[in-house]
RNA sequence: GGGGAGAUAGCGAAGUGGUCAAACGCGGCAGACUGUAAAUCUGUUCCUUCGGGUUCCAUGGUUCGAAUCCAUGUCUCCCCA
């Protein structure tokens, strides 16, 4: 399958700014590049989409990728739909760059062309960044960009009314430097993507051909984000904020509804692959094949073979009985009171929120309901503690 | 520079002197039903030694009594110039 039909097939693309870029993508051969806000120090599941997996296809059928990491543009950042965003700090920003480059690199097992652009951005003063670039820039114009008109009721400030312009120039400085003559973005940055072609048209003319891509947001079903945890955590591509157990739980858990699309999103499986976990999923929805699919093949990505090898197993142990690979705290006593207990181990927050779950018959020990809040659970050696359906812990005296 | 609105629990939002640990919605957690899904239904959602304690931007004040009134401060937003 073509580069373009396959992506199109998998819901990968939003949108593009010109028709010809179909061929083009076809072809292969482009300098590309997709820019990433150094907001946090690893990437989350959302960036996978559009950083990560959708990078690796392009690169797969021959484009060459450039990240493009936010150090100048970050320390701005794009305005959100209904808020001003808090502004960090430089020196923040410089680490979460470190941090992400390893990142990109080893998930992409290449070396890819990251820069930063503060390199251009930050030398620049503030005269020419006018006379230069804000020449080009129609107000008119910058206000009808979805982004800003959302806000306008709101407020917005000078600061993010002017990413726009920063953006557009990353694209311009790419292009002149690396001759990049195309951006891939999430469907929120269709505007900031056009802005950019537009200034490279003003500034080196028609015959220049640049182009956008956007792909879609990946939601829920019901509109909610995509890749939050239970505790509304965001779920982190490095295994140390987020365990690849967490991670394989996390897409275990995907509805069914959602199932195909992620696989066709977030996975590097064929059509004929997928079509046959759709057929699965459609006659025996209560294997799950879809879903474990899902879940492993992004762990693999992720982190390995060895690594979802393990998640899988864990989780096969957990809900089939089989208690082995859990987390385990040591309490250093024989005898504990039930809240004591989940409060120790961070199971719940408070004895009120404790005594709640207890009374509500949400914990058990040894597979045992607990409903009296006075229980001192005395350990033999060790005991499994259990909050609902999916919380498990191994407790150790 | 001038005028106006506002800051309430994770979020949105009621409440404008006692009946307020604070309606309602969302979100979260648990229970039932299930397929570790979705939908639905039920309970719950500051802390507590269960006596009570600490909350409604901050600090003072008025009052027997304040989320509610007053003063000052901080922050946010809107409109007009």
């Amino acid at each position: 399958m073509k580069l373009y039909d396959d992506l199109k097939w998998r819901g990968l693309i939003n949108d593009i700014t010109s028709p010809e870029l179909i061929d083009k993508l076809n072809e292969g051969g482009m300098t590309f590049y997709v820019g990433v806000d150094p907001t946090g120090d690893s990437l989350h599941i959302g960036h996978f989409l559009t950083v990560i997996a959708t990078v690796k296809r392009l690169k797969d059928a021959g484009h060459n990728p450039i990240i493009i990491a936010g150090g100048g543009t970050g320390l701005i950042g794009d305005p959100k739909p209904n808020i001003e965003r808090p502004m960090i700090t430089k020196e923040a920003v410089n680490h979460n760059i470190e941090c992400i480059k390893k990142q990109v690199s080893s998930l992409l097992h290449d070396e890819i062309t990251i820069v930063n652009n503060a390199d251009w951005l930050l030398e620049m003063n503030a005269i020419d960044f006018l006379r230069d670039y804000g020449k080009h820039f129609n107000i008119n114009y910058m206000i009808n960009k979805d982004t800003v008109k959302r806000r306008l009721d709101i407020g917005i400030t000078y600061t993010e009314f002017s990413y726009m312009i920063l953006q557009s120039i990353d694209f311009l400085k790419l292009y002149e430097n690396y001759n990049c003559t195309m951006q891939i973005g999430g469907q929120d940055q269709w505007g900031n993507i056009t802005s950019g072609l537009e200034l490279i048209r003003k500034i080196h003319g028609d015959k220049v051909k640049c182009y956008g891509l956007t792909v879609p947001l990946v939601t829920k079903s019901d509109g909610s984000k995509f890749g939050k945890t239970e505790k509304g955590e965001s779920l982190w591509l490095d295994k140390e904020k987020t365990s690849p157990y967490q991670m394989y739980q996390y897409f275990i858990n995907s509805e069914d509804v959602m199932v195909i699309d992620y696989l066709k999103k977030l996975t590097f499986l064929t059509k004929e692959e997928i079509e046959t976990l759709e057929k699965s999923l459609k006659e025996e929805p209560d294997k799950r094949l879809a879903q474990k699919a899902l879940a492993y093949n992004v762990v693999k990505f992720l982190h390995g073979e060895e690594e979802a090898e393990n998640a899988k197993k864990t989780s096969e142990d957990i809900f089939s009985g089989k208690y082995s690979n859990m987390p385990t705290i040591n309490i250093g006593k024989e005898k504990i009171n039930i809240l004591e207990l989940l409060v120790e181990t961070n199971i719940a927050t408070s004895k009120s929120e404790a005594k709640r779950l207890v009374v509500q018959g949400g914990i058990k020990i040894n597979d045992e309901k607990i409903l009296d809040e006075n229980y001192d659970v005395v350990l033999d050696k060790e005991a499994i503690l259990q909050k609902g359906k999916k919380t498990f812990i191994k407790i150790e005296e």
